[in-house]
RNA sequence: GGACGAUUAGCUCAGUUGGUUAGAGCGCUACAUUGACACUGUAGAGGUCAGAAGUUCGAAUCUUCUAUCGUCCA
């Protein structure tokens, strides 16, 4: 143990790569560092925290959002975990209905066969071998991510456990008479052929065509009604035309009957409220099978359902249009409209049409059987919960959504007409009565038959989804309590995008409540949606996403993800730019070269890794041996920085957790302590005040290290590890997160920030009269009072090299002739540099500066006379601007001696 | 049409309850390369905080209106 006297220190140059394959997940999962145990919370007290991810598409590769994503729920899990929490994150991924099966189906489809070619049951074994070869591959590459999820708890919503609890609710929800079937217009995705809940249909605006067109009067002759519709295709399935019934333009046609051109059918004219006077020609056609209001209008008024559009989306009529597809056929029938005469005019019309979120195409209103879920009563309590801060929102503006949402809710379509998915535990006897059971056994059972026959279809993706809280938690419903459902529900904080809110979010949160009488967490953080710089939404069609994998490859995937946090606001989209990441790899390598200063002045100072461990050991960073400013500086500011990381995270600030960091870091911590550590230690410090010095510089690193490990795991496992000599088995992940001393965040420290000020404004007037850099100046100062020249003694050296002047203190003697002179805090400085300096120029700087702190002390002495602002600001405000104008007033005239002194 | 969000330096954005002479990164300019770091250091230029009105002693910050952009819902 004792000899190793090898140099302890860092690689010369920080590689990423390596850094990442000695500690990546593999590594940290082997030692378990994620796991998480109910029965370790309960047995040590430790508070549970659980973050759920949102289960990746089993069919989707890693996307950026997916790295933003990810990134925040790991820097949360990661956080939590290092404070000392029982941290569980956990992972899955769904069976994704659709895509999946498309996926698969286009396989086959290059082999010439088709799903039914298979069967059922073959095909679903094509999507399991599927799912097994293909199916882990967004698993693999999050665990690029270096993310801390418990993996042995993986979940896959068509596991037994999950599928037991999808069918268990589905059960439960239909006897408690929540769960109905139904014929309705359903939103129908003609490529994909199965219904579609309301949220799968997103609306993109279309440039239409409006057609007029005139239907006869069967018992007028030569007298027409003029409707308005942007489906003529539609008009074979017609069965009424409807009119406002305050529409005087019509009331005297109420009660007639139109004939439907092409078709030839006799239609009644009705009225209803439903028909918008304004639009068109106040006239409106009927097609309950095409329309779900129209559906409405034609069961108010008892009228039948004609259908000319099948599944396929093609035209099932006779009149000639069979088989065409129901856009071809528009053109068509308004050619045979044309000739026939029937058509009044045509305008151009722009309006929103619904498309299938995952084909493209416009869906088609669609009458047929469905599964329904009964959404209202299980969104006021969903309502309750959010209105009631039970769940909080971060940003909470989302609240307003999700209100609207829940407000005006309808039910919910939950039957697919898919084979890839949960099969719908409904049984149908030969005369047709529903059996809902968990088993065909049950079922027969319940019906008193086993002539029963399983519904084909099987249920939404999400419906399974709804029930993520719980079934990661291995609740089946039928084993409804166990340790670590207990333990770890509700789960804490949540982090989605803001475009599954109803999908997903909010039905999680009626699940909860339904089936566990619980919210399902208690925090949910939006993210922000990534584009790129134009602010385009990345898309592969675009070809403006930007491959993760690669970009870790040529960054880091520590600067990816530390990039990615730094320019993601909450609430606020980003604009997502590969070079970006230079920020991150840039500050990964900064990092890595002070750590790699501070072990050598560590290999100096100290004659072994043993010598520095003992004496790291027993270090505590005290104020009575600390021998210069910048001691006092750095360690203030490292407190002030570990305070409001706290605090930002209480805040779901993570951006501004990066900022801080990075600021602290690199601002603070570099610039300033390295430099003047640097500083002292080229003058040479006692070996006691040497040790301590490199000992606080490794303890604020340490610090500073476990901070930072959420966002840059990687790295500061790695620079931890050469802190102390630590076995590969222990983890920075397993450390303790550091507190802030309040001692230290709200000390007086103002004398101590001194050195650095006089550093800046000597380093500006050199810069300004272009001293060359390697000239050594004089610099004599003038300081306000014994104490501050005390102080300023004491930092000399430092201030010296930080200057590369030769500093000497004025006690009595007059300011010298041939000086650039400034004042810093009423202390006064003159650089002496005879030959240097353009006394011209001087007096122009001092004109200039006199003017503008001139300026400066009149608007505050406006402010202090103006009675309104004495009498109503607080008296500490009032009193800051005195402090002010008695400082300005002050340099003002230290000012103005320089200027008479150059002009004598 | 409704709801929500945005508009701050050339670009991308911070700016927490109103109390600064409005900040950062990138870019730009000048200087610097004998031991942490050029993926660097030092200094600097650059902004009537979208526009208008209002509240206030005081507004980038609060209110109203307008304009532009974005998202969601009809």
């Amino acid at each position: 143990m004792s000899d190793q006297p090898l140099a302890f220190n860092l690689d010369k140059t920080y590689n990423h790569q390596d850094v990442e394959e000695r500690w990546r997940s593999s590594h940290w999962e082997a030692l378990g560092v994620f796991h998480a145990e109910s029965s370790r919370s309960i047995a040590e007290g430790k508070a549970p925290y659980t973050v759920l991810m949102p289960p990746p598409n089993v069919t989707g590769s890693l996307t950026l959002g997916h790295v933003l994503n990810h990134t925040l729920q790991d820097i949360f899990i990661r956080y939590s975990r290092m404070k000392g929490c029982e941290a569980l994150w956990l992972p899955g991924t769904d069976h994704a209905g659709i895509a999946t099966q498309t996926v698969v189906e286009r396989k086959l489809r290059k082999e010439g066969l088709t799903r039914h070619d298979l069967g059922r049951k073959d095909f679903l074994e094509q999507v399991w071998q599927w799912r097994d070869e293909y199916g882990g591959l967004i698993l693999r590459q999050l665990r690029r991510l270096g993310i801390s999820c418990d993996w042995r708890r993986n979940l896959f919503t068509m596991d037994d456990s999950a599928s037991k609890a999808v069918i268990h609710a589905f059960i439960t929800l239909y006897r408690d008479g929540l769960i109905y079937r139904g014929a309705r217009i359903i939103n129908w995705c003609p490529v994909s052929q199965t219904a579609l809940s309301d949220e799968e249909v997103v609306m993109k605006s279309r440039k239409d065509k409006l057609y007029y067109l005139q239907y006869a009067l069967a018992n007028h002759p030569g007298r027409f009604i003029t409707i308005a519709t942007v489906r003529p295709e539609t008009i074979l399935a017609d069965v009424a035309i409807a009119v406002n019934p305050n529409d005087p333009r019509f009331s005297d046609l109420i009660g007639e009957l139109a004939v439907v051109p092409v078709a030839g059918r006799h239609i009644p004219i009705i009225a209803d409220d439903y028909v918008d006077i304004e639009f068109g020609t106040g006239a409106l056609k009927i097609t309950p099978a095409h329309d779900a209001n129209d559906y409405e209008v034609a069961m108010r008024h008892n009228l039948p359902i004609l259908s000319v559009i099948g599944k396929d989306g093609r035209m099932t009529d006779t009149c000639g249009y069979g088989g065409m597809d129901r856009f071809d056929a528009r053109e068509k029938i308004m050619q045979d409209l044309e000739e026939l005469g029937h058509v009044v005019r045509i305008e151009e019309y722009e309006h929103n049409v619904g498309y299938s979120e995952r084909a493209d195409v416009v869906i088609e209103p669609y009458l047929s059987e469905q599964w329904f879920v009964k959404m209202k009563p299980l969104a006021e309590r969903a309502l309750q919960v959010v209105n009631d801060g039970d769940v909080r929102f971060h940003p909470p503006h989302w609240i307003n959504t999700y209100r609207h949402w829940m407000e005006n809710i309808r039910d919910w379509c939950i039957s697919r007409q898919l084979w890839w998915g949960h099969r719908i535990p409904a049984w149908y006897d030969p005369e047709g009565n529903v059996w809902v059971a968990s088993s065909y056994e049950e079922a027969c059972h319940l019906a008193g038959s086993d002539k029963l026959v399983q519904d084909e279809d099987v249920l939404d993706t999400w419906f399974s989804s709804w029930l993520w809280p719980l079934t990661t938690l291995r609740w089946t419903g039928t084993h409804k309590e166990n340790e670590d459902l207990e333990t770890f529900y509700p789960t804490d904080t949540l982090v989605t995008g803001p475009d599954i809110i109803f999908f997903w979010v909010a039905r999680m949160i009626m699940a909860g409540l339904y089936f566990r009488g619980d919210v399902p967490f208690r925090n949910v953080y939006f993210t922000s949606i990534i584009r790129d710089m134009k602010g385009r939404k990345l898309s592969k069609s675009l070809g403006n996403s930007p491959d993760p994998l690669r970009v870790m490859d040529t960054y880091g995937t520590d600067a990816l993800r530390f990039t990615i946090i730094y320019i993601a606001p909450l609430g606020q989209d980003v604009l997502f730019g590969e070079e970006k990441c230079e920020l991150g790899r840039n500050f990964a390598t900064k990092i890595w070269n002070a750590s790699r200063f501070v072990f050598m002045l560590r290999e100096k100072h100290f004659i072994s890794p043993d010598d520095f461990e003992a004496f790291y050991k027993g270090f505590s960073p005290s104020s009575e041996a600390y021998t210069f400013a910048e001691e006092w500086a750095v360690t203030a500011k490292y407190h002030a920085m570990i305070d409001r990381y706290h605090v930002s995270f209480g805040q779901f600030r993570i951006n501004d957790i990066v900022r801080n960091l990075y600021d602290f870091f690199w601002g603070e911590y570099c610039d300033w302590y390295l430099e003047s550590l640097k500083a002292k230690d080229a003058e040479g410090m006692v070996p006691e005040q040497a040790r301590r010095a490199v000992a606080l510089a490794v303890s604020i690193l340490e610090g500073f290290l476990k901070a930072l490990h959420p966002v840059m795991p990687f790295i500061t496992d790695e620079i931890w590890h050469h802190i102390m000599r630590r076995p590969d088995t222990e983890s920075i992940a397993l450390a303790v997160m550091p507190e802030a001393e309040v001692s230290w965040t709200e000390a007086e420290l103002g004398l101590k920030f001194l050195p650095r000020q006089i550093i800046s404004e000597v380093r500006s007037v050199r810069s300004l009269f272009a001293v060359p850099a390697g000239r050594k100046a004089t610099l004599q100062i003038r300081s306000s009072g014994p104490a501050v020249l005390e102080e300023l003694d004491a930092n000399s050296q430092v201030i010296s090299a930080m200057t590369s002047c030769t500093v000497e203190f004025l006690i009595d003697e007059p300011r010298p002739a041939h000086a650039a002179g400034s004042v810093v805090e009423g202390n006064e400085l003159f650089l002496q540099l005879e030959g240097l300096i353009s006394f011209e120029k001087e007096r122009g700087r001092l004109k200039k500066e006199i003017a503008n702190i001139t300026a400066y002390a009149d608007s505050v002495r406006r402010k202090l006379s103006n009675s309104g602002f004495a009498d109503n600001a607080p008296a500490e405000v009032v009193e800051k601007e005195r402090e002010k104008l008695r400082e300005a007033e002050g340099n003002l005239e230290k000012l103005c001696n320089n200027l008479a002194v150059l002009e004598e």
